[in-house]
Order: structure tokens, then C-alpha cells, then sequence
RNA sequence: GGCGACAUAGCCAAGCGGUAAGGCAGGGGUCUGCAAAACCCCGAUCCCCGGUUCGAAUCCGGGUGUCGCCUCCA
């Protein structure tokens, strides 16, 4: 497997540091306000990188941080008139549920900078021991000349920095490029009791102390968005290595481009943002797991209405071809002999095929689900021969599904749950309905036959007529949206 | 001003030296009582200009354009 490393600007061949397992450290979001859809991405993204590493026989330990300590939760906690912990906890909580409902797996541990002050306060004793930190009139500052190394991650040295000038002005620090460990308490502001008096810990050092007690002093993945290189894991690094003296902190720096609207970056500025809630309004989370990965992490992807069409679209593709193969499946036919069908056993390894090979390069999810597709081409061409072999089409559900649950992006029809509050007498009591209406339409009443799938529809069941027999399944009457894969065959 | 990324059909998007995956939309067929689903066929020489090479969307140089970072930010 090969992953772009931002350390070294390559793809390289990726081995954990211990076998078999990968530690993985994501960069969590500052709970001040309602996540959007740019806080989306790299939560699906981590999903699938996680799922997919689960997939091929690892074992992942992946924590995400919360910073709840935060010059703009403290800004909307005057304004909301809420404690700034507790706003931090509310919009975290929030968070956790709307990635949930995008069908992301729980990470091992969030944990939360304010529950770590004790280990924040120890590092930065050690930093300060060993002359890599001072401290200035109840501040304490990192000395990034104090660390060579500093801006390996970011490419650009501290020389590069200083023209651009668009550093604050600071009489107290040494360097310009100086930046907080430890801030001295302001009145009003949460703090904690410190060496250096009341105070709250800097931005960067929560990532360096809690990543340190989870997942050790050096691991393997470290995740967040591109605008995080510098300066945040640019300085993690300098704190993190100037502490222990272990290097390379991380293994692989993994960072996702971000999400634009419009070609613009979304921000509050601009009044652009859309939020992770408006769009589980609006669109099936299948759906925005398929936007939001039909283009490789490392590319800026563009927020749009057509593209989340074109993602609908897919997905009720998708989901379609497996609820086809669920129904074959379950369908009693004996099967005449185990044969196999040439091209569809090809382009069902050819798939398999292309489909670990892209996500091994780099996690290349377009190209995965290109190849899901083109399964899903080759299965639906077959439909006759797949109806009358169930054990086929079994196998090959089987597989198709392993890949579509990498992706998050469709569900087995034999594991699914049925429409919510549907039970197992409306699908007996939609077989019978099909199977009066079966009658009328072989006795060509056509009148009959169309008003009961008119009523159905209307129902929220979806009736359609095919050559392997008719079918059926649960759709939000209103929208699009397929609830639940109820797809049973009424023999012709 | 500095650092970096990207530019592929109407839209989205793979590709990493051997003559362009996939999705959506569109057109034409097939199947079908109708509807739907599905299948088949149709579309780009890859921003521009040079260069390297037997051969480049893929490498190098120069343009142009877009975006990100350099300050809080996923």
C-alpha cells in the first residue's frame, strides 16, 4: 500500500511501526459553532481509510482530538451565554451525531484538550527544561530556533516566512515566529492553575500531549485538513520531537484538500457555508458519502447541486444492482449444475482487482468506485442468468458488498433493516397485494393493474414490472430517497 | 512578497511514459401492455507554447488561469 507522505511530498510504500497495527491521530474541529459539510470530509475520509485498513487484516486505533479551549469558543460562549465548556461539549456532542448519521464508525477516543491540562502542563515543564521553551510574564512560548528542523513539514524555512510579514506583532517573544505554549489567564477566560499562574494551554500543544499519552511518541498516520500544515503540525512536530527526542513523530502526514463552493472556499465570511445538518436534510447520507469520495482526498472538491444529483443518482444505481442479487438469491429455484458464466467471473475478479489497487494507491477512492461500477454494469447485464443461480449470485453479492461497505456507500439487502417501523406483515401483506394484481395483469386488466401500483406508489412502495419478474421496495413517498431494500420477485 | 497545488468530454472525475476508467446529463436503439429498471451504441487527444523521447495527458522549461497556505480554520 502506498500513501502520500506531506513530510517527504511523496507517495511511499506504507508499513505500521508495529505489525499489524495502525495508530492513527485525526485532527478533531474546534466546537464553537454547527460543523459543515468541509468538517464532512475528512470524517468520511478517515472512515473509509479505517474501514478499509480493518478490511485487509489490520487493526486500527484512531483517536480524534476536540479542541474545546479556544479563543472562538470563548467569542461565541459571550455571545450564546452559554460556559465555554459547555458550548464546546454541545457542539461536540452535535458533531458526533451528525457523522454518525453519515454512517461514520466511532473513532476509539475523542478526547478533549480540557481534560488533558495535567499532561499539557507536564510537556511543557520538559520544553522549558530543556531549553526549547521560556517563559515571558505568564506566557510560555516554543523557541523555534531552539529546533532545527523547524519547518521540515511545511517545506519553507524560517527565513521564507519573514517577507510575507503577516506575523503579529509581539515585543515578549524572542523570535517572531515564536508561538504559545501557555497563555496567561485574560479576566473572564477559562484557565487552569500552572507554574506560571492561571492560564490556558496554546493551540498546537493539546495535538502533541494527547496523541503522545494514546498512541505513544511516535505512530503511524497523522490526518487533518491541508490549511493545518502550517502552522499547527508544523509546530505539533517542533513540540513533540524537541520533547522526547523521538523522531519521526509521525510516520505519514496524510492531509485532505478542502471543500469549495462555488470555486470559493466556504467560509462564514462569505456566507457560504452549508452544514453537515442542512445536508442530511436534504440528501440520503449514502449520497454524501458518494460525493464527498468520488474525488481523491488530495484534490480541493467542489460543493454543488448537480454534483450531489449525480451522487443520488449513483447511489439508487447502486443500490438497485444489490437488491436485485438479494432477491435471486432468496429466490428457491434449484440451481441446474454449479456453472459459471465466463464474462461475468471475469469482470467480477477484473473488479475486485482494480478495486484494491486503487484504494492501495494512496486511497484512490474514485478509482474504487469506478470499479464498483463496473461490476455493477457487468451484474445487471446478467440479471437473466443470475435469477436462475442463486449460489452465483450469492457469491457475488458477497463480494460486491465487501466493497460497497468499504465505501459506506450502499447496503447488503440481506442485512438491511427494513423501513423504520415496517414489519415483516407488510412485506407479506405487499406480496399479497402483488400477487392479486399479478392475476389481473395476466388477465390483461390493465386498469386494475395499474391503479394498485399507483396505490402502492402513493403508499411509498415502488412497483416495477421487469423479466425476471416484478418487484418491489419501500421509497420515501416524497423524495427519492430508498429506505429500505425490500426487493421481493413475484413470479410471472 | 514567499511557499505549494491544480488545469482531462455539457457537469463531476480517474490516469504517474505506450495512443484517454467511472458517474451524472444528452441523443439513438433493445426489452416492456404501460411506467420504471436494465442493457447496447454515440462524445474529449487531455489550457497554450517549446523541449526530452521511438513514443507524453503523463517528464522538463516558459506562459496563462484557478485555488490553497503564509493570521483562527477540516
Amino acid at each position: 500500500m502506498r500513501v502520500f507522505n506531506t513530510l517527504t511530498g511523496r507517495k511511499e510504500e506504507f508499513t505500521p511501526g508495529e505489525r499489524g497495527l495502525v495508530k492513527i491521530y485525526v485532527c478533531g474541529i474546534t466546537p464553537y459553532a454547527p460543523s459543515h459539510i468541509g468538517h464532512a470530509r475528512p470524517a468520511v475520509f478517515w472512515d473509509v481509510v479505517r474501514r478499509y485498513l480493518e478490511y485487509v487484516g489490520y487493526t486500527v486505533r484512531a483517536i480524534q482530538n476536540f479542541t474545546d479551549i479556544d479563543d472562538k469558543i470563548i467569542a461565541a460562549s459571550a455571545s450564546e451565554g452559554l460556559p465555554p465548556l459547555e458550548l464546546a461539549d454541545k457542539y461536540a456532542r452535535q458533531y458526533l451525531n451528525e457523522i454518525s448519521e453519515l454512517g461514520v464508525k466511532p473513532m476509539q477516543l475523542y478526547p478533549k484538550a480540557s481534560e488533558h491540562v495535567g499532561e499539557i502542563i507536564t510537556m511543557i515543564e520538559t520544553l522549558i527544561a530543556k531549553g526549547h521553551a521560556y517563559e515571558v510574564g505568564g506566557d510560555v512560548y516554543f523557541s523555534v530556533k531552539s529546533f532545527e528542523e523547524y519547518g521540515k513539514l511545511s517545506h519553507r524555512t524560517l527565513e521564507e516566512m519573514k517577507p510575507g510579514a503577516r506575523v503579529e506583532i509581539n515585543e515578549m517573544k524572542e523570535h517572531p515566529m515564536d508561538f504559545a505554549l501557555w497563555k496567561a489567564a485574560k479576566p473572564g477566560e477559562p484557565s487552569w492553575p500552572s507554574p506560571w499562574g492561571n492560564g490556558r494551554p496554546g493551540w498546537h500543544i493539546e495535538c502533541s500531549a494527547m496523541s503522545a499519552k494514546y498512541l505513544g511518541l511516535s505512530f503511524d498516520m497523522h490526518g487533518g485538513g491541508t490549511e493545518l500544515i502550517f502552522p499547527h503540525h508544523e509546530n505539533e512536530i517542533a513540540q513533540s520531537e524537541a520533547f522526547s527526542g523521538v523522531k519521526p513523530m509521525v510516520r505519514y502526514w496524510v492531509h485532505n484538500e478542502l471543500v469549495n463552493i462555488r470555486g470559493e472556499k466556504m467560509s462564514k465570511s462569505l456566507g457560504n457555508v452549508i452544514t453537515i445538518r442542512e445536508m442530511l436534510n436534504k440528501f440520503p447520507a449514502r449520497a454524501i458519502r458518494l460525493f464527498l469520495l468520488s474525488a481523491h482526498y488530495r484534490t480541493p472538491l467542489n460543493f454543488s447541486e448537480e454534483g450531489m444529483e449525480a451522487a443520488i443518482r449513483g447511489c439508487e444505481r447502486l443500490q438497485t444492482a444489490l437488491d436485485n442479487l438479494g432477491a435471486f438469491c432468496r429466490d428457491s429455484k434449484p440451481e441446474p449444475g454449479g456453472s459459471v458464466l465466463e464474462p461475468l467471473e471475469d469482470a467480477y475478479e477484473k473488479a475486485q482487482l482494480t478495486f484494491h489497487e486503487s484504494m492501495q494507491d494512496d486511497f484512490n477512492t474514485p478509482g474504487a468506485i469506478a470499479a464498483v461500477f463496473d461490476l455493477v454494469r457487468e451484474l445487471n447485464a446478467h440479471q437473466e442468468w443470475l435469477a436462475s443461480h442463486p449460489a452465483s449470485a450469492a457469491n457475488y453479492l458477497d463480494g460486491l458488498a465487501r466493497m460497497v461497505s468499504v465505501l459506506g456507500i450502499a447496503d447488503d439487502p440481506r442485512k438491511a433493516q427494513g423501513g423504520a417501523g415496517d414489519s415483516a406483515l407488510v412485506g407479506e401483506l405487499v406480496n399479497l397485494t402483488l400477487e392479486l394484481r399479478q392475476k389481473a395483469r395476466q388477465e390483461k386488466d390493465w386498469a386494475t393493474s395499474d391503479a394498485v401500483r399507483a396505490r402502492l406508489g402513493k403508499l411509498g412502495i415502488l412497483v416495477e414490472d421487469g423479466p425476471t419478474g416484478t418487484k418491489w421496495k419501500r421509497i420515501n413517498p416524497d423524495g427519492g430517497d430508498v429506505r429500505a431494500s425490500g426487493a421481493t420477485r413475484i413470479h410471472a
